[in-house]
DNA sequence: GCCACAATTGACATATGTGTCAAGTCTTAT
DNA sequence: ATAAGACTTGACACATATGTCAATTGTGGC
C-alpha cells in the first residue's frame, strides 16, 4: 500500500517551484527565470531547490511540458464547434480572446518569446502554430473560401491573437466585447446577424 | 577650424559597440547585450567600453535614441502618401512588409519586448503604438469607413505585422508579394483592381 | 521515547557579469 | 623627435548566479 501523504514539514514543493516560475516567465521573460530570485519571491533557501529538480534545465522542461498542447488544444475545439454560419464559427474563435480558460495570450507570447533563442522550444511552437493555422484555416474553407483567402484570414486571426498580447492590450471588458463584433465582420468579411451577435455576448455575460 | 578625422590607431568605437549591441538585441534579446559578451564578438577588450560609454545604461539609452522616431516615422509616411483608391493606399502601408529601409519588424520587435520590462521605454512604445494607429485609421476614415470598423481595422493591419514578426515568418519573397494583394482585399473588404496590383507589384521588382 | 528519512540548510567551489583605475601604447600635429 | 592625447589594457573589488555536499532538522510510525 502506498501512503497517502507522506509530507512532513514540507515547505516547498515541486509545484510551488513551478508556479512561482511561471509567474516570473509571464512577467519577465524566461532570463528573468533563475533560482535564486526564485527562493528570495518564495522565502525558501535556494539550495532546496535541487531536492525537486535536478538543475535548471528540469525545470524549464517541466515547464515547457506544462505549456503543450494547452493553448493550442482549447484553440483547435473552438475552431471545430459546429456552427451554422462563418460567423457563429469566428464566434467560437472569438470566445479564446475572452475566456482565459481558453487561451492564455501572455504565457503564449512568453513561450514565444522564450523560443526564440531556444531550437527545441522553437520546434514546438512552430509545430503548435501550424496547427492552430490549420484549425482556423480549415475553418474558412468550410464555409466557402478559396485557398488563398483562407490561409491569409487564418493568418490574420491568428496574428491579431498574437499582436493582442504582443501590444498588451487591455481595454475594459465591455469594450472589447463590443469590439469582437467588428472583428468578425472584418474577417468573415459580412457583419454577423443580430441574433448571432446576441449569442456571442450571452455566452459571457457576467456570472 | 575643427580636425576633419583626428582617429588614431582607433580599434573599437561608439558606433562599433552600438552596432554590436543592436544585433544582440535583435538576436537575443534586451538580456543578452551585455558588455563582456560584447567585447568578445568584437574582439576587443571589455574595458574598453567605457571609454565610449559611461555604463551599460548609458548604451541602452543610445540604442532607444536610435530606434525612436525611425520605423514610426516611416510607417506614417506611408499612410499617408496621396492614394486614388483605399486598395492603393493600403498598398502604400503594405510596402513597410516589404521594404527592410522602411520598416525593420525585428528590430521593432526586440524593443517591444525589452519594453515589457521598463517602464520607462514602454511608455516611448505606446506613445509609437498610438500615431501608427492613429495613421492607419484615418487612412479608413478617409476612404469612408465608420469610426468603429476604422479603429478595428487599423488595429488589425498593425496587430498583424507585429505577429508576422513575432511569428517570425519568412515566406519567400515572391510568395509575400502575391500574399499581400489578399492581405490588401481582406483589410480593404473588396479586391484590389488589377492595375492597382500590378503597380504594387512593380514597386517591388527586383533591382 | 526514539528512529527513519523526507526535506532543509550553510559552506564551498566556480563562473560570469559590472565598474574603477593607474599604467601603457600608438599616431599625428608640431 | 617628441609631446599630447585618443584609445587600450590588466589588475582589483564586488555582485549575482549555478551546483555539490555533508550536516542538520522535524515529524509520523513504531
Amino acid at each position: 500500500m502506498t501512503r497517502p501523504a507522506p509530507r512532513q514539514r514540507q515547505r516547498g514543493s515541486k509545484d510551488l517551484w513551478l508556479d512561482a516560475a511561471y509567474e516570473m516567465l509571464i512577467s519577465e521573460g524566461i532570463e528573468a527565470v533563475k533560482i535564486m530570485p526564485l527562493a528570495k519571491r518564495l522565502n525558501l533557501t535556494r539550495t532546496g531547490f535541487y531536492w525537486f529538480f535536478k538543475d535548471l534545465a528540469e525545470l524549464h522542461a517541466a515547464m515547457i511540458e506544462r505549456w503543450q498542447n494547452r493553448n493550442t488544444d482549447a484553440l483547435v475545439a473552438q475552431c471545430e464547434k459546429p456552427a451554422d454560419s462563418l460567423c457563429a464559427a469566428l464566434f467560437h474563435v472569438m470566445d479564446c480572446w475572452l475566456d482565459p480558460a481558453l487561451f492564455d495570450g501572455r504565457l503564449d507570447l512568453a513561450i514565444r518569446n522564450w523560443a526564440r533563442n531556444d531550437a527545441a522550444l522553437l520546434a514546438r511552437v512552430t509545430a503548435a502554430d501550424s496547427r492552430r493555422i490549420e484549425a482556423v484555416r480549415d475553418l474558412f474553407l468550410r464555409h466557402g473560401f478559396a485557398p488563398e483567402q483562407a490561409q491569409v484570414r487564418a493568418l490574420t486571426v491568428m496574428l491579431t491573437q498574437i499582436g493582442y498580447s504582443s501590444m498588451d492590450i487591455t481595454e475594459p471588458r465591455a469594450e472589447r466585447l463590443a469590439r469582437v463584433q467588428h472583428y468578425v465582420e472584418l474577417f468573415a468579411g459580412t457583419p454577423p446577424s443580430p441574433e448571432e451577435a446576441a449569442e456571442f455576448l450571452a455566452r459571457h455575460a457576467p456570472a
